[in-house]
DNA sequence: TTGTACGCGTTATCAT
DNA sequence: ATGATAACGCGTACAA
């Protein structure tokens, strides 16, 4: 590998000179100039990023944390930040937590050693005290914020509000909430939009409320014994769309027709709900564009040096498919 | 930040010292270790890893280029190497490429700027030659090495050839094969297979072989005009799931009942398959321990700094599911 | 056993 | 318009 002393060499000029030339600083005559690209050129140099990140303490480097990258709705907002981050020329780094603390501060301390630029964060273990100490620009997703970090999220509460709406509007009496993990912000907030809905119909029981991991084994064993023990339910809505396919399974499972006997609607708008049968209707969040934003925020803040604190609230869309039908 | 000359003046000794101490490298006295230590506490000192890149030209970074992080198999093989990558305290980069040559160049030299110490390649778009000019440890997995690159693969062919004779088993007497990417090396492979089992068959026909791109939708595309022109197709070997489960969509829309009338099999054994109806019948290759063998090997390579290189050749088993099932 | 001093490759400041 | 040089933070000869 060249270094710019090889460079400089060659070009017969001083490193100030050739550095001057790379990163179009100063003043720096048409001619040398020349004689430097020449060199460059020559010698196949290209300027090494370690040495230029000690010396800058930054990396043009950022990092997305998703808690479970076997659901398909990370990869594919990760593909999203990717994308932002290769356009504004920023290497993209992407860290499966599995929702598990202590590979989160692993991940955070490796990066910050790196120094890495700026993070965005889907993820309901990690702390906010040790979001706080985070001193490089930040994005969280899908979490509340505490005012104190920049966001992106969907407006989950009306959002999961719509989604039972539409299931009473096309006739469901009894809707049944499979909710995702406790801890995690965005399934209160469904949660919340679910009770909103359901909490004064005279029909309503908590029992109504069962829990899954956000997975589709989970929900499908939530689901089995929901269904079982409560009959009588025709509606159910699902907190994501992984464990919308675990209720699909459990129905089957059980012989109950979806949608004729129980019409079930997800969450999230990943593809795997058009390949199941029969196709899952969902609350689709725009996947791509909350990462893309959230990579143009983050790189905008890096660049610009500021912190102002940002947050931005997207909207979901109802997506009719096969696992919902009106009833005559 | 705390740099370590802030904990040599703390402690009172030289930086060497403390860098001794902190890397376990030559003599110290235990007293002046105490001293030392307690000041690292105090400070809340870290080594600065970009520091420590710079001078050693290696940064504890390994990175898996994928052809397409929407395909779940590549995410559950980036978790693979994830753990191992964790585990022996290397920092893990994905990097999704979409089989794109450009994006391949760009992620590469991105990487090799900041010193990244290995790659794990899956692409069949990155040129040989330009996988010889990479001067760090690699492993290529899904294609053919030309003798100088490690690799770990699967028994592609005579899995293929296996999954074919399973269809023969159960009954079948036409079967046509969705073949994938055209310059994948495992794509071409899995043709074989299949081609070894019915080339000499009567009925064999080699409109029999249709293309996909790896992915649902081209493959259901294929498999629709399969169908319709050659009615008496009663087996698919599909040359992933990802094209199998186009497969079966294909086969919805036209009606033709699965396994019924024609029995389904696919390549991979991702967790989709599961969830589609019927069940895919799969290859599945041991996707866990193809990624963990990969970074293992990177890694190890990586530590004792040899060059060796390496093949492995990992089973693939079969899976039968719903979408395969024998003719009475 | 410990300290001094240099180099890793770059950029920025200050002269010239 | 250009050059010399001091950082950035670390690890390691070599000297003591």
């Amino acid at each position: 590998m060249a270094t710019i002393r090889d460079v400089a060499k060659l070009a017969d000029v001083s490193t100030a000179t050739v550095s001057r030339v790379i990163n179009g600083n100063g003043y720096v005559n048409a001619e040398t100039k020349r004689r430097v690209t020449e060199a460059i050129d020559q010698l196949n140099y290209v300027p090494n990023d370690v040495a230029r990140s000690l010396f800058k303490g930054r990396s043009k480097m950022i990092a997305l944390f998703v808690p479970d990258i076997t659901n398909p709705f990370f990869p594919a907002m990760a593909r999203a930040v990717e994308d932002i981050a290769n356009q504004r020329d920023f290497t993209f780094v992407l860290c499966n937590t599995d929702n598990d603390p202590a590979k989160e501060s692993a991940y955070l301390n490796a990066l910050q050693q790196k120094s890495a630029d700026g993070f965005i964060i889907v993820s309901s273990s990690i702390s906010d005290v040790q979001l706080q100490e985070i001193r490089v620009p930040m994005v969280a997703l899908d979490r509340i914020t505490g005012r104190s970090i920049s966001s992106v999220t969907v407006n989950n509460r009306s959002g999961s509000r719509q989604a039972v709406q539409y299931l009473k509007s096309i006739g469901c009496k009894r809707i049944a909430h499979i909710c995702g993990l406790e801890h995690a912000d965005n399934a209160a907030l469904r949660m919340r939009g679910y009770l909103d809905e359901v909490m004064d119909e005279d029909w309503f029981h908590s029992d109504y409320v069962v829990s899954g991991a956000y997975d589709i084994d989970t929900a499908r064993t939530s689901a089995m014994h929901l269904l079982q023990n409560y009959p009588e339910v025709d509606g159910i809505f699902a907190g994501n769309d992984l464990m919308g396919v675990g209720v699909l399974q459990a129905a089957a499972a059980l012989r109950r027709k979806v949608p004729e006997d129980v019409s079930v609607i997800g969450f999230d708008g990943i593809t795997i709900g058009e390949t199941v049968t029969p196709a899952l209707t969902t609350m689709a969040q725009p996947i791509y564009d909350i990462g893309a934003k959230a990579a143009d925020m983050v790189i905008t803040q890096i660049e610009k040096g500021t912190s102002a604190v940002i947050s931005e609230e997207l909207p979901v869309r109802l997506i009719e498919r096969e696992s919902t039908k009106r009833k005559v």
